[in-house]
DNA sequence: GAAGAACTTCTACACACCGTAGAAAATCAC
DNA sequence: GTGATTTTCTACGGTGTGTAGAAGTTCTTC
Protein backbone atom coordinates (compact mmCIF):
# COMPACT_ATOMS: atom_id res chain seq x y z
CA UNK A 1 0.00 0.00 0.00
CA UNK A 2 1.29 2.87 -1.13
CA UNK A 3 2.56 5.81 2.26
CA UNK A 4 1.40 8.76 3.00
CA UNK A 5 2.25 12.16 3.49
CA UNK A 6 1.86 14.65 5.62
CA UNK A 7 -0.96 16.89 4.12
CA UNK A 8 -2.30 13.32 2.37
CA UNK A 9 -2.62 12.11 5.75
CA UNK A 10 -3.97 15.66 6.96
CA UNK A 11 -6.77 15.49 4.44
CA UNK A 12 -7.30 11.68 4.78
CA UNK A 13 -7.65 12.17 8.80
CA UNK A 14 -10.62 14.46 7.43
CA UNK A 15 -12.05 12.55 5.50
CA UNK A 16 -12.43 9.39 7.69
CA UNK A 17 -14.02 11.55 10.56
CA UNK A 18 -17.66 12.25 8.23
CA UNK A 19 -18.59 10.03 5.86
CA UNK A 20 -20.30 12.79 4.48
CA UNK A 21 -18.42 14.01 0.78
CA UNK A 22 -16.62 17.25 1.48
CA UNK A 23 -15.68 19.61 -1.39
CA UNK A 24 -12.10 20.84 -2.18
CA UNK A 25 -13.62 24.57 -0.44
CA UNK A 26 -14.72 22.99 2.28
CA UNK A 27 -11.75 20.66 3.32
CA UNK A 28 -9.45 23.38 3.03
CA UNK A 29 -11.54 25.68 5.32
CA UNK A 30 -11.67 22.34 7.75
CA UNK A 31 -7.66 21.91 8.04
CA UNK A 32 -5.79 23.92 10.02
CA UNK A 33 -3.10 22.94 7.59
CA UNK A 34 -1.06 26.23 6.73
CA UNK A 35 1.57 26.90 3.98
CA UNK A 36 5.16 27.93 5.77
CA UNK A 37 4.36 31.44 5.53
CA UNK A 38 1.41 31.04 7.29
CA UNK A 39 -1.06 31.47 4.58
CA UNK A 40 -4.10 29.14 3.82
CA UNK A 41 -3.26 26.62 0.97
CA UNK A 42 -4.41 27.31 -2.61
CA UNK A 43 -7.48 25.07 -4.06
CA UNK A 44 -5.58 24.07 -6.21
CA UNK A 45 -3.02 22.66 -4.22
CA UNK A 46 -6.35 20.78 -2.49
CA UNK A 47 -7.29 19.46 -6.24
CA UNK A 48 -3.84 18.25 -6.54
CA UNK A 49 -3.58 16.26 -3.40
CA UNK A 50 -6.96 14.99 -3.72
CA UNK A 51 -6.40 13.70 -7.43
CA UNK A 52 -2.74 12.08 -6.50
CA UNK A 53 -5.09 10.55 -3.21
CA UNK A 54 -7.77 9.38 -5.90
CA UNK A 55 -5.06 7.81 -7.85
CA UNK A 56 -3.43 5.76 -5.01
CA UNK A 57 -7.08 4.65 -3.92
CA UNK A 58 -7.37 6.31 -0.51
CA UNK A 59 -10.07 8.82 -1.74
CA UNK A 60 -12.82 8.55 -5.01
CA UNK A 61 -15.41 11.43 -5.48
CA UNK A 62 -18.51 12.60 -7.21
CA UNK A 63 -17.68 13.54 -10.60
CA UNK A 64 -21.70 14.31 -10.97
CA UNK A 65 -21.85 17.23 -8.78
CA UNK A 66 -20.10 20.39 -9.44
CA UNK A 67 -17.81 21.06 -6.90
CA UNK A 68 -16.56 17.57 -6.56
CA UNK A 69 -17.62 15.85 -3.63
CA UNK A 70 -14.58 13.47 -2.09
CA UNK A 71 -14.68 10.49 0.49
CA UNK A 72 -12.71 8.17 1.43
CA UNK A 73 -12.44 4.51 0.03
CA UNK A 74 -12.02 2.94 3.09
CA UNK A 75 -12.41 3.53 6.76
CA UNK A 76 -9.72 4.47 8.87
CA UNK A 77 -10.37 1.13 11.19
CA UNK A 78 -9.92 -0.74 7.66
CA UNK A 79 -6.98 1.55 6.78
CA UNK A 80 -5.23 0.69 10.01
CA UNK A 81 -5.70 -3.19 10.27
CA UNK A 82 -4.46 -3.52 6.43
CA UNK A 83 -1.38 -1.58 7.64
CA UNK A 84 -1.37 -4.29 10.67
CA UNK A 85 -1.77 -6.97 8.21
CA UNK A 86 0.89 -5.80 5.69
CA UNK A 87 3.90 -5.30 8.48
CA UNK A 88 2.70 -8.12 9.99
CA UNK A 89 3.03 -10.36 6.27
CA UNK A 90 6.36 -9.07 5.43
CA UNK A 91 7.52 -10.74 8.84
CA UNK A 92 9.15 -14.37 8.61
CA UNK A 93 8.53 -15.16 11.94
CA UNK A 94 5.04 -14.21 13.17
CA UNK A 95 4.97 -15.35 16.30
CA UNK A 96 7.86 -13.96 17.58
CA UNK A 97 6.64 -10.35 16.64
CA UNK A 98 2.99 -11.14 18.08
CA UNK A 99 4.67 -12.12 20.79
CA UNK A 100 6.91 -8.49 21.69
CA UNK A 101 3.69 -6.98 19.98
CA UNK A 102 1.25 -8.45 22.66
CA UNK A 103 3.99 -8.08 25.40
CA UNK A 104 3.69 -4.45 24.93
CA UNK A 105 -0.28 -3.37 24.62
CA UNK A 106 -1.93 -2.40 27.27
CA UNK A 107 -3.85 -4.43 29.53
CA UNK A 108 -6.90 -2.67 28.28
CA UNK A 109 -5.83 -3.90 24.30
CA UNK A 110 -5.00 -6.83 25.53
CA UNK A 111 -8.37 -7.29 27.12
CA UNK A 112 -10.31 -6.34 23.68
CA UNK A 113 -7.75 -8.43 22.00
CA UNK A 114 -9.15 -11.15 23.98
CA UNK A 115 -12.27 -10.55 23.92
CA UNK A 116 -12.31 -10.21 19.95
CA UNK A 117 -10.50 -13.50 19.48
CA UNK A 118 -13.29 -15.46 21.73
CA UNK A 119 -15.87 -13.23 19.43
CA UNK A 120 -14.52 -14.40 16.59
CA UNK A 121 -14.75 -18.25 17.45
CA UNK A 122 -13.21 -20.80 15.11
CA UNK A 123 -10.66 -22.05 16.62
CA UNK A 124 -8.35 -24.29 14.62
CA UNK A 125 -7.18 -26.04 18.18
CA UNK A 126 -4.99 -28.80 16.78
CA UNK A 127 -2.13 -26.31 16.90
CA UNK A 128 -0.61 -26.98 19.77
CA UNK A 129 -3.18 -25.47 22.51
CA UNK A 130 -2.25 -26.11 26.01
CA UNK A 131 -5.39 -27.57 26.56
CA UNK A 132 -8.36 -27.88 24.74
CA UNK A 133 -10.93 -25.48 26.36
CA UNK A 134 -13.19 -26.39 28.84
CA UNK A 135 -16.49 -26.04 27.15
CA UNK A 136 -16.27 -23.53 23.81
CA UNK A 137 -19.66 -21.75 24.24
CA UNK A 138 -19.53 -21.62 19.96
CA UNK A 139 -22.49 -19.31 19.78
CA UNK B 1 10.30 5.58 12.92
CA UNK B 2 11.96 6.46 9.80
CA UNK B 3 11.38 3.95 6.64
CA UNK B 4 13.19 1.65 4.90
CA UNK B 5 14.41 1.98 1.42
CA UNK B 6 14.73 -1.64 -0.70
CA UNK B 7 18.75 -1.77 -0.64
CA UNK B 8 18.19 -0.32 2.90
CA UNK B 9 15.81 -3.09 3.85
CA UNK B 10 17.82 -5.91 2.08
CA UNK B 11 20.81 -5.40 4.32
CA UNK B 12 18.29 -4.66 7.15
CA UNK B 13 17.21 -8.14 6.14
CA UNK B 14 20.71 -9.42 6.20
CA UNK B 15 21.57 -8.59 8.92
CA UNK B 16 18.82 -9.94 11.19
CA UNK B 17 19.33 -13.20 9.73
CA UNK B 18 22.49 -13.75 11.48
CA UNK B 19 23.04 -11.81 14.82
CA UNK B 20 27.03 -12.11 14.02
CA UNK B 21 28.22 -8.46 13.00
CA UNK B 22 29.45 -8.40 9.32
CA UNK B 23 31.38 -6.46 7.07
CA UNK B 24 29.94 -4.46 3.96
CA UNK B 25 31.94 -6.52 1.88
CA UNK B 26 30.32 -9.53 3.25
CA UNK B 27 27.16 -7.49 2.88
CA UNK B 28 27.51 -7.14 -0.70
CA UNK B 29 28.76 -10.29 -1.64
CA UNK B 30 25.71 -12.02 0.25
CA UNK B 31 22.91 -9.44 -1.59
CA UNK B 32 21.88 -10.17 -5.26
CA UNK B 33 21.07 -6.85 -5.12
CA UNK B 34 22.74 -5.53 -8.58
CA UNK B 35 22.81 -2.35 -10.18
CA UNK B 36 20.27 -1.74 -13.12
CA UNK B 37 22.96 -2.53 -15.30
CA UNK B 38 23.45 -6.17 -13.53
CA UNK B 39 26.50 -5.29 -11.91
CA UNK B 40 27.19 -5.64 -8.30
CA UNK B 41 27.24 -2.86 -6.12
CA UNK B 42 29.92 -0.66 -5.30
CA UNK B 43 31.49 -0.86 -2.02
CA UNK B 44 31.08 2.74 -1.43
CA UNK B 45 27.52 2.66 -2.31
CA UNK B 46 27.26 0.01 0.82
CA UNK B 47 28.89 2.07 2.70
CA UNK B 48 26.55 5.44 2.06
CA UNK B 49 23.86 2.95 2.88
CA UNK B 50 25.22 1.20 5.97
CA UNK B 51 26.06 5.08 7.36
CA UNK B 52 22.43 6.09 6.55
CA UNK B 53 21.18 3.15 8.57
CA UNK B 54 23.12 4.01 11.62
CA UNK B 55 21.55 7.56 11.61
CA UNK B 56 18.25 6.05 11.75
CA UNK B 57 19.07 4.03 14.25
CA UNK B 58 18.68 0.71 12.59
CA UNK B 59 22.18 -0.35 12.54
CA UNK B 60 25.46 0.08 14.62
CA UNK B 61 29.13 -1.17 13.92
CA UNK B 62 32.08 -2.06 15.76
CA UNK B 63 34.85 1.00 14.97
CA UNK B 64 37.84 -0.94 16.53
CA UNK B 65 38.16 -3.63 14.05
CA UNK B 66 39.15 -2.42 10.53
CA UNK B 67 37.00 -3.56 8.08
CA UNK B 68 33.94 -1.97 10.07
CA UNK B 69 31.78 -4.84 11.60
CA UNK B 70 27.81 -4.04 11.24
CA UNK B 71 24.73 -5.69 13.25
CA UNK B 72 21.33 -4.76 13.27
CA UNK B 73 20.54 -2.84 16.54
CA UNK B 74 17.01 -4.57 17.53
CA UNK B 75 15.27 -8.06 16.64
CA UNK B 76 13.24 -8.18 13.64
CA UNK B 77 10.73 -9.11 15.39
CA UNK B 78 11.39 -6.18 17.58
CA UNK B 79 10.89 -4.12 14.68
CA UNK B 80 7.96 -5.39 13.68
CA UNK B 81 6.40 -5.31 16.92
CA UNK B 82 7.46 -1.45 17.12
CA UNK B 83 5.84 -1.10 13.65
CA UNK B 84 2.45 -2.48 14.53
CA UNK B 85 2.51 -0.66 17.76
CA UNK B 86 3.27 2.40 15.62
CA UNK B 87 0.76 1.60 12.76
CA UNK B 88 -1.90 0.99 15.69
CA UNK B 89 -1.07 4.09 17.99
CA UNK B 90 -1.97 6.38 14.72
CA UNK B 91 -5.08 5.30 15.56
CA UNK B 92 -7.88 6.86 17.17
CA UNK B 93 -10.52 3.63 17.08
CA UNK B 94 -8.11 0.49 18.33
CA UNK B 95 -10.91 -1.47 19.35
CA UNK B 96 -12.28 -1.19 15.91
CA UNK B 97 -8.74 -1.30 14.32
CA UNK B 98 -8.17 -4.54 15.94
CA UNK B 99 -11.67 -5.85 15.13
CA UNK B 100 -11.09 -5.24 11.64
CA UNK B 101 -7.58 -6.90 11.89
CA UNK B 102 -8.90 -10.20 13.93
CA UNK B 103 -11.58 -10.12 11.43
CA UNK B 104 -8.79 -10.98 8.57
CA UNK B 105 -5.80 -12.68 10.27
CA UNK B 106 -5.66 -16.69 9.61
CA UNK B 107 -6.94 -18.81 11.97
CA UNK B 108 -3.65 -20.14 13.02
CA UNK B 109 -2.18 -16.60 13.39
CA UNK B 110 -5.72 -16.29 15.72
CA UNK B 111 -4.73 -19.71 17.47
CA UNK B 112 -1.25 -17.90 18.49
CA UNK B 113 -2.57 -14.66 19.72
CA UNK B 114 -4.99 -16.46 22.16
CA UNK B 115 -2.23 -18.34 23.43
CA UNK B 116 0.02 -15.24 23.94
CA UNK B 117 -2.29 -13.60 25.32
CA UNK B 118 -3.10 -16.59 27.66
CA UNK B 119 0.39 -16.72 28.63
CA UNK B 120 0.52 -13.04 29.06
CA UNK B 121 -2.11 -13.22 31.69
CA UNK B 122 -2.88 -9.85 33.86
CA UNK B 123 -6.56 -10.05 32.57
CA UNK B 124 -8.12 -6.93 33.76
CA UNK B 125 -11.26 -8.25 33.47
CA UNK B 126 -13.41 -5.66 34.47
CA UNK B 127 -14.16 -4.83 31.22
CA UNK B 128 -17.19 -6.44 30.21
CA UNK B 129 -15.37 -10.16 29.98
CA UNK B 130 -18.19 -12.44 28.99
CA UNK B 131 -17.39 -14.77 31.89
CA UNK B 132 -13.86 -14.76 34.53
CA UNK B 133 -12.08 -17.69 32.78
CA UNK B 134 -12.53 -21.03 34.96
CA UNK B 135 -9.30 -21.23 36.53
CA UNK B 136 -6.53 -19.35 34.77
CA UNK B 137 -3.91 -21.46 35.40
CA UNK B 138 -1.49 -17.89 35.54
CA UNK B 139 1.53 -20.45 35.78
C1' DG C 1 -25.67 30.65 -27.92
C1' DA C 2 -22.02 33.90 -26.24
C1' DA C 3 -19.77 35.75 -22.12
C1' DG C 4 -18.35 35.46 -17.79
C1' DA C 5 -17.89 32.78 -13.53
C1' DA C 6 -16.84 28.61 -11.27
C1' DC C 7 -14.36 24.73 -11.31
C1' DT C 8 -10.83 21.20 -12.77
C1' DT C 9 -6.72 19.63 -15.03
C1' DC C 10 -2.03 20.47 -16.61
C1' DT C 11 2.36 21.84 -15.91
C1' DA C 12 5.99 23.12 -12.94
C1' DC C 13 9.19 23.93 -9.25
C1' DA C 14 11.59 23.13 -4.81
C1' DC C 15 12.78 20.02 -1.42
C1' DA C 16 13.67 15.69 0.68
C1' DC C 17 14.85 10.77 0.38
C1' DC C 18 17.15 6.95 -1.79
C1' DG C 19 20.18 4.31 -4.96
C1' DT C 20 24.43 4.86 -6.74
C1' DA C 21 29.31 5.71 -6.79
C1' DG C 22 33.79 8.50 -7.61
C1' DA C 23 37.15 11.61 -5.16
C1' DA C 24 39.33 12.62 -1.22
C1' DA C 25 40.74 11.63 3.29
C1' DA C 26 42.12 8.53 7.04
C1' DT C 27 44.26 4.51 8.75
C1' DC C 28 46.89 0.38 8.78
C1' DA C 29 50.88 -2.87 7.57
C1' DC C 30 55.42 -3.10 6.57
C1' DG D 1 57.14 6.89 5.30
C1' DT D 2 54.89 4.59 1.38
C1' DG D 3 51.52 1.92 -0.49
C1' DA D 4 47.31 -0.56 0.24
C1' DT D 5 43.01 -0.78 2.54
C1' DT D 6 39.14 1.35 4.28
C1' DT D 7 36.13 5.12 5.35
C1' DT D 8 34.07 9.65 4.63
C1' DC D 9 32.70 13.42 1.59
C1' DT D 10 30.49 15.04 -2.19
C1' DA D 11 27.42 14.49 -5.84
C1' DC D 12 23.99 13.25 -9.26
C1' DG D 13 19.64 11.31 -11.08
C1' DG D 14 15.08 9.54 -10.03
C1' DT D 15 10.86 9.73 -7.39
C1' DG D 16 7.43 11.39 -4.11
C1' DT D 17 5.28 15.33 -1.95
C1' DG D 18 3.89 20.20 -0.94
C1' DT D 19 2.81 23.98 -3.39
C1' DA D 20 0.44 26.69 -6.82
C1' DG D 21 -0.12 29.35 -11.40
C1' DA D 22 -1.72 28.70 -16.27
C1' DA D 23 -4.66 26.72 -19.18
C1' DG D 24 -8.68 24.21 -20.12
C1' DT D 25 -13.58 22.81 -19.19
C1' DT D 26 -18.23 23.35 -17.74
C1' DC D 27 -22.06 25.79 -15.89
C1' DT D 28 -25.14 29.79 -15.65
C1' DT D 29 -27.38 33.59 -17.30
C1' DC D 30 -28.86 36.95 -20.43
Amino acid sequence: MATLGDLERSIMERLWQSDAPVSAAELRDDLEHKTSAGKDLALTTMLTVLSRLERKGFVARDRKVRPHLYFAVTTRADHTAELLAQVLGAEPDREAALARFVGQVSPQEADTLRQLLEKRAGSVGASAAPRPLPAAQAD
